[in-house]
Formats: structure tokens, C-alpha cells, sequence
DNA sequence: TATGAATGAGCATTCATTCAT
DNA sequence: CATGAATGAATGCTCATTCAT
């Protein structure tokens, strides 16, 4: 039911071959449901050959992470391109995203949910690989700060906390597109613009939304971090 | 090193000692790597007393969910007092939610993370509780349009989808605050009210950022939604 | 569901309680399978009280078997009336027999399957009775010999091994009347009485079925007793 | 104490060995006492592999009695020669059983005894191999029947119900010898014939033992089936 | 290069049995 | 007399991992 069991082929292939086994079967079943039985048979070889190229499950689930971080850094990378202006730039990345998660959504399963859900380790490689995207972001915010030549005047922080809280939106989106059935990339890049953008305008712009001095009341609704309840 | 093993207690407490272990078990390691051992030696009690009072382990699993699903809902709830502007109502809201997550991150990562990656049973459980968050600021936002005297004129899947992505965003950033010292709720709140509201007022004024016709280019940045690549 | 949960009754009734619940409980599920847990709700009575008054699964099993073993054989030898000549003493008993496994299906089954199957302890206690059985019926075929003026001239070990095959064709049959709907107790008897008092007869008068003197042949045929093969 | 313990052999061969491991462990303490884990260390493996060849308990316990089944089926075919009288292959089938009987105690247990009290779907199977026995029995009767020249007269349902007799006996029979040492094969078979061949001549020739009238008195010997007690 | 054979270690679940009241 | 609360000890089963060929 796996790959065509063809015998003797080169390693690189049969790795790839295991990965996008693994990848499948760790999207759907989830890190520890999936057996290495069922990926080496998906696969179409035995499993001491997973073992022989991939060591260990950590070390092939790892491999999947760092496989499909790449695939969709370099789809948004090569979806944004530089030459355009800011806001067009952060459409097509964002529609790069979107199609990409549509259509590798066992991938996409494997970043968001498994690998942030099983192990520091895991969630640090994914981790570094949204750093990367957040950072992207922000430069992208900065930049049109600059071409609208306002001086943004924004903290760091609060610009890490904006580009967090995109991408975050844009995950969210991703997650809800591949829920519903008839939702398009482009569909869900216009409904992010549309919220983000002149949000982020306006915020250049100075407008803010200026939290009330003080309604803190009673239960539990203290605005600083108090000790998690552990 | 759990609770003080206090012999003889009413059913009632038990049962919620058994929960917080839970909880905090699932939370940190995960659902199936989450061992019934651990739980029953973190409540302090024996393992076949835990299968007395919850059953199973999907079941006790269930039941965290719940627990904490209703904890959140009623924290935000509580948060958001309807005499409000909804402005005011979306940012007390939002402080809750912040601060609610912040004091239970386990309970958070209970819903958030393992509840979704861990079966279509626990993840509908969690989606019920979303859809309940997502109509919630999906009334706020059509009441913000009333209270501007404005006609939204936003077809409904799109307010769908800015809720969406609202609710996204601030469950990423509660993650993000989460993991990252120093940041307070109110800051998350207000970072997210800064980056929303300014968008949604544009918004419901007409101020839409338009895509471009077709910026489609070569390596799989097609629009549509293709086949996915499984 | 089981007894009607009336408080503080006699010792002697809450034991027999108990009883019947066991029986039915071992009848139906077998020795193993059969959890205290389920006869002591079956008895509506909470489990300590079963230990208290029968101490152990095995105790209660054993009493359990005490007791049918006892009202079989109290039944059986109601039924064969020692004023009658032989014949119709064991036709009578016979449709005792019959008539009591099939109105006590549980504690036939008790008996005749659950402890023979479930270790050697339970397994003597049911020996002896049938070892009762067996002696009586023994006792039939001398008396019938005597009745009939004939000396039977019956090795002691035929004897025994007649009224084994007596008693099992008897047992093996009550199993396949409670297995067989509509037949009765007499026509169980009355097919065990024809098969076997004409055989017993020409026994007695000496027509005997002569065994070759030597068809052993190729494969484990030999008619001696061979080491059993472990 | 178990199989020597050899490393690496076929999987056929290792098969067998967990079976015998199995049907010697299921013989002596039953089904549900006998654990996977005694099995495992019988045969001289460890207990995943017993699961890798013969998926679960069940399944294992179902191997072990078609084995048995099939062994004693052929052991029995092979014993009764067609080409003889019928008398002779009743003979030479009857020793057959009891010196196969004798030679694997342990798959006798496990066919009469465990298989018929640990659930219906083994009772089922034994059933199955019980029915062919009882077929070839009967057409043993009918045979020795028509052999005589003499319409044998019977009804259907008693034809059925000597041969239910008839193997009973047998059946017990083999528990009784298995039991007590010093019974030869041939004494087993010789008393039984003796039992039963007079008998069924007897009554084929017309010579039936009359039920009396009605000898019905007081305590529980009514001879309809009456609704049994649970 | 590739695999059939094999296992140590762990996990969810159940059960007979006992305290403390 | 009677029971709610609690547990030690198994048991069936699975999985990641390795060895011998």
C-alpha cells in the first residue's frame, strides 16, 4: 500500500522515502501513537533499515521537523520577494504560507501540533524555525514603516509581540483553512491583510488603543503575572 | 513530593487531587506519554483508586479537559462584564484570558496543545469551548459595529474568519507570553487590542487592503486549493 | 438488580444470599472470570461482608460446591427408593439426577465444568461426590446381580470402570439435555436406562464383546498405557 | 526447565513449540490462571514473540484447540478401519481415543475440559469437533444396524442421544483412566464395548427397558423440564 | 545493502483483599 | 452489623530497538 517495494536504490532516496512515510504517519497518528512498524511498512522496507539510516524515532522525527521547516521557510522565502514594496511582500508571503500548509498539511501537522507537544527538543527545533519567520515579519513591518516614512517609533517589544501575534493569527487561520473544506489560500491571505494591515497602519500612524488605567476587579483578573498555579 | 498523602478523604476530593495531578501530568509530558503511575503518585494515591473514581485514561483525560475547558470559558466570561462598551468588554476579555493562562499553563497546554493532537474525541471536546470563545468576540465585533453606528457589511464568513484569526492570535500569544518572562497580561492584551482594533474599525469603515489580481508565480504559490501532497 | 437490598437480616440468610449469588456468578462466568465484586452486588450485600462471612474467593467456591454437591446427591438418592428392585431404583434415580441439573443449571455447571477445571483442591471435592455416585451405582449393578440370582461374576475393576461409563454417559448427557431445548428429564433417563440396562443384562449373563487379540497396528494404537507425551 | 533454549529457528518450528507450551500450560491450570508470561518461559521465548506469531491469548488458545481437535480426529480416523465389521471399527476407534487420550493428557484437558468452560467461541470450536465424532458414531449404529439384517427402528432423536451417550461415556471414561493408573487403553475400550454393544443389540432387536407409568413422588422429581432455578 | 528473528522494558487495566469507621 | 476508602500484585499487550545472517 506504501511505495512500490523496488529493491537496491540508492540511499538518499530511501530516505526520503522513510521521511515522507514518517512524516505522514506522525501527522496523522501524532509522535508517540505512530509505530515505527507502521512508517518502515508505509515506507516499504523493513525496519532495521529505518534504524540503520535514521538511528532512532527521536532522531527520525527530528529529521521530519527539520525536512518540513525547511520546505515552508523556503516557500514563504520564495513566495515574498524582496523587490516589492512591503504590503505586497507580505501577501505573497502569506499566501505561500497558506497554500503550503493546504498542501502539505501532514507536514504542517507534524510543525504545529506534534512537534510542539512532545519534548523540549522537538518544540526547540520548531521553535527556531518560527523565530526565523517572526523575525521575517518584523523586518517586514520595519520596512514599511520606513517606506510609509514614519519613524515607527515602536518598541521592540511591542513589534515582537505584533509579528508574534500575526504569525500566530496566520497559524490559526492555517489550522481553520485546512479544517474547512472550500476555504483558498487567497481567501485566508485577504482576510489576514485585511485585519492586519491597517491595524499596523493605523498603529504607525500613532492611533492606539489605550487600555484603561485600572479595571482590575476581583476574581483572578490581576494584570501582572502572578505565580502559575501549579 | 505530590500532595501530602492524607489518608482517608471524601470521594470529592479525591477526585479533584487526582485532577490537578492529571492536569499537570498531561500537560507537561503529554497525553500518551503521560503514564497512570505518574498521576497516581503525584495525587498520592494508588493507581487501581485513580481507575475507581475515573475510569480510564481517556476518561480522566476527558474530564481535565472539561475541568479546564470550563475554568477558562468562566475566567474569560467572568472577565468581559456586558455593561461595557464592547471595546472595553474585548479588552477585559482578553486581560482574563491572558491572565487566566498565565496562573494555569499546564491547564492551558491540557487544552491548547495535547487536547488537539491526541484524537478527534479530546480535540472536539476543546473545539467545542473554542466555538463558544469564537462567537463570543464574533458578538463582540458585530456589537462594536452597532455601537459605531455603522452597517459592518461584512459578509459572515469573513467576520467568521477575523474572529478566527483573533481568537488565533491570542491563543499564540498567550503560548508566547507563556514562554517568555516578564510579560504581563495586560501587555498581551494590550499588544493584541493595539493590533486588532485599529484593524477592525478600519475594516468596518470600508478601509480594505486589496490583493493584487495575480501575483502567482512559478514554485507552488497557486491560489487555489490544490490536492495536498500526502 | 439481585436480591432485594434488605438490612440486617440473620447471618444464616445473608450466607445463603451469597450462596446463590456465587453459584450463578461461577455458573455463568466460571471460576476466574467471576469477580467478588460482581457476586457481592449480585447478593446486595458490600464485598467486605462477603469476606467477612466467607473469608476468600476460595472458600466460597468450595462452599459453593459443598452445597450443590450436597443437594444433588441428597436429590438423587430421594429419588431412588431402596424398597424398589434395582432397575427401577436406578431409574428413579436417573430422573432425579436429570430432573435436578436441569432445574439447577448454575450449580450443575458449578460442579460438573467450574471445579474440575480450576485446580486440584476444587476438583477432589467434586471426586468425592461423584465417588458417592459411583459407589451407589456400583451397589445397583451387584444388587440387580443378586436380584437376578445371578453371580455376577464381575471383576471389581469392571465394576467400576461400568459404573464410570455410567455415571459419565449420565453427566455428559444432563449437559446435553441443558444444551437441547424440550427434552425431558425422562427421556434422558429413559435413553440411558435402554442403552444401558440391556448391555448390563447380557454382562450379567455373560455375553461379552471380545476384543481381538491383537489389531494393533502402525501409528500410537498400542493399546497399552504409554508414557504421556508432556 | 522449558524447550532448551535455542536461538534463531524458524518460525514454523518455534510455533510448535509455543503450542505445546501453551496446551501443556492451558491443560493444567486453565485458561484464564494460565498466563502469557509462563507460556512465554515454557516454550523458551520471550513473550513478545508469542505475541508477534499468534496475536493474543485467544487466538493462541483457539490454535491450541484446533491442534488438539485435529490430532485426536485423526488419531480416531486413523485408529477405525472402514474395511472392518462395524463392531471392530467402534473397537479399534475406541482404543484409538483412549490411547491418544492417555498419550497427550494435557490437549485432552484442554479439549474437554478448559476449551467447553472458557467462553462460547471455544466451546464452539470443540463443538464442531465433538459433532463429527458423534456423526461418526452414529453412523457406526446405523451400519451395525444394516450389518444385521435388521431394521434398526430407531427414532432420530435417540439415535442422537445413544451416541451423546455413548461418547459421554467415552469422554469420561478418559478422565477416569487418565486419573487412575494402571487403566490400559484396551481395558477402556473393552469396558465400554462390553457397556454398550449388548445394549444397542438388545435394542436394535426390539428389547427395550419400559418406564413405569408414573413413579413421580414429592421432592423435585417431576419428571417435565421445569423452569430451572436460577 | 537488507532482513527475519528476537527481546527488555513499560503501560493500561483488573482483582482479591483489607482498613478505619 | 455493615461499608466507603484504599491498595499490592498481577496480567495482557505493545513498542523501540538490536542481532545474526
Amino acid at each position: 500500500m506504501g511505495a512500490v517495494k523496488t529493491k537496491r536504490m540508492p540511499r538518499a532516496v530511501r530516505e526520503q522515502q522513510m521521511l515522507d512515510a514518517a512524516v505522514r504517519t506522525f501527522g496523522q497518528r501524532g509522535y508517540m501513537a505512530a509505530s515505527m512498524d507502521e512508517i518502515a511498512e508505509l515506507a516499504g522496507v523493513s525496519k532495521p533499515l529505518v534504524y540503520l539510516y535514521l538511528n532512532s524515532k527521536e532522531d527520525l522525527f527530528t529529521a521530519c521537523i527539520r525536512r518540513e521547516a525547511k520546505a515552508l521557510t523556503e516557500a514563504v522565502r520564495a513566495g515574498a520577494r524582496p523587490e516589492l514594496p512591503a504590503d505586497r511582500q507580505l501577501w505573497s508571503g502569506l499566501t505561500a504560507f497558506f497554500t503550503h500548509t493546504a498542501r502539505h498539511p501532514d507536514g504542517w501537522a507534524v510543525l504545529h501540533l506534534q512537534a510542539r507537544t512532545h519534548g523540549e527538543v522537538f518544540a526547540a527545533e520548531v521553535a527556531a524555525m518560527r523565530a526565523e519567520i517572526v523575525a521575517f515579519v518584523t523586518q517586514l513591518i520595519l520596512d514599511a514603516a520606513r517606506e510609509a516614512h514614519r519613524d515607527p517609533d515602536l518598541p521592540e517589544r511591542e513589534v515582537s509581540g505584533l509579528a508574534e501575534a500575526l504569525v500566530g493569527a496566520a497559524e490559526s487561520l492555517a489550522d481553520w483553512a485546512n479544517a474547512t473544506p472550500g476555504v483558498t489560500a487567497r481567501q485566508s491571505a485577504a482576510t489576514l491583510m485585511n485585519f492586519a494591515w491597517a491595524g499596523l497602519g493605523d498603529l504607525m500612524a500613532g492611533h492606539r488603543w489605550t487600555p484603561p488605567e485600572d479595571d482590575t476587579r476581583a476574581t483572578g483578573a490581576q494584570a501582572g503575572r502572578t505565580s502559575p498555579v501549579r
